[in-house]
DNA sequence: CAAATCCCCTGCAGGC
DNA sequence: TGCCTGCAGGGGATTT
């Protein structure tokens, strides 16, 4: 499931085969929950623009164009955008764009369609990007700490609030939690002026340390040139239940928080 | 306002 | 082998 790093990483290799090429033609599907703009619209509108930036927020991607206009990529959770040929271009393939330079396109794909594709006309904002809170890679422990008074919500469950840190998603929640040594069951307001600093370096530690590692490829992540991420090798408790903690040993466990499976060593994590 | 629940979608694992 | 059920989850909408 892309999160913070897989974003990055999907942002920094889309760059080069993105910026600066002309959109010759554009391909798409049938309309569905995918596309936020019509399919149409989309075809009309990105045919003959050039694509000036590539910046991430959280775990959307928006590329500039020349036209002013902006183009909204989300990958969901199955969502892959990569050099055309790197993946099986199936039905899954919702858009595709074509170059004028004879280059190899790039296409997204994405099998559950969770993903989301929208056209921002200049000047518009989204609703999406605007409830973000600040980027996770930069998450800051006052930020962190004040965001938790008053919430009586796990700890876990409020990682995953884009609102609170924009970018933290399932498996790096679980593994930040590790190192913070706090269980993700932990009631967030319950924690302590120690705690929440620990938690908010641990979220930074280990987003940084995924993206070196090329992000986790635990389901199906695909880098934009078609590599694989390491990061699912470093992993220390997501998708472990009942092996071995790296630390001491004790089996991991696993119980579901906010309709999540979390992942936890019972007795590293207090 | 906060918190809980439902739903979008498809592939796959597990049970029989 | 085939059918059915449940699960995976980002995040918005809806309900409590």
């Amino acid at each position: 499931m892309p999160e913070l790093p897989e974003v990055e990483v999907t942002r920094r290799q889309l760059a080069p085969m993105l910026v600066g090429r002309k959109v010759a033609r554009v391909f798409t599907t049938r309309p569905s929950y995918f596309f936020l703009t019509p399919p149409a619209t989309l075809r009309r509108r990105l045919t003959g623009r050039v694509v000036e930036r590539l910046e991430r927020l959280g775990k959307y991607l928006l590329a500039d164009l020349d036209s002013g206009e902006r183009l909204l990529l989300h990958l969901g959770m199955t969502g892959e955008i990569v050099r055309e040929g790197a993946v099986d271009h199936d039905r899954h393939v919702h858009l595709r764009l074509e170059f004028d330079d004879g280059r190899p396109g790039v296409v997204f794909r994405d099998e559950r369609k969770f993903g989301k594709v929208q056209l921002l006309a200049a000047g518009e904002d989204s609703k999406r990007v605007l409830r973000l809170g600040p980027d996770a890679l930069s998450a800051d422990a006052e930020h962190l700490h004040a965001a938790t008074r008053g919430r009586r919500i796990p700890i876990k469950t409020l990682l995953l609030d884009q609102a609170v840190l924009a970018g933290v998603g399932n498996i790096y929640a679980d593994e930040a939690l590790f190192l913070a040594r706090v269980r993700p069951t932990r009631r967030a307001a319950g924690l302590t002026r120690a705690e929440t600093p620990a938690i908010a370096a641990a979220v930074r530690q280990v987003l940084r340390r995924a993206i070196e590692a090329g992000g986790s490829s635990i389901s199906d992540f695909v880098q934009p040139e078609g590599g694989e991420g390491g990061y699912q090798h470093e992993r220390h408790v997501y998708a472990r239940e009942g092996e071995p903690c790296g630390r001491c040993g004790t089996a991991i466990r696993r119980t579901v928080l906010g309709q999540r499976s979390s992942h936890y060593c019972p007795s590293c994590q207090r």
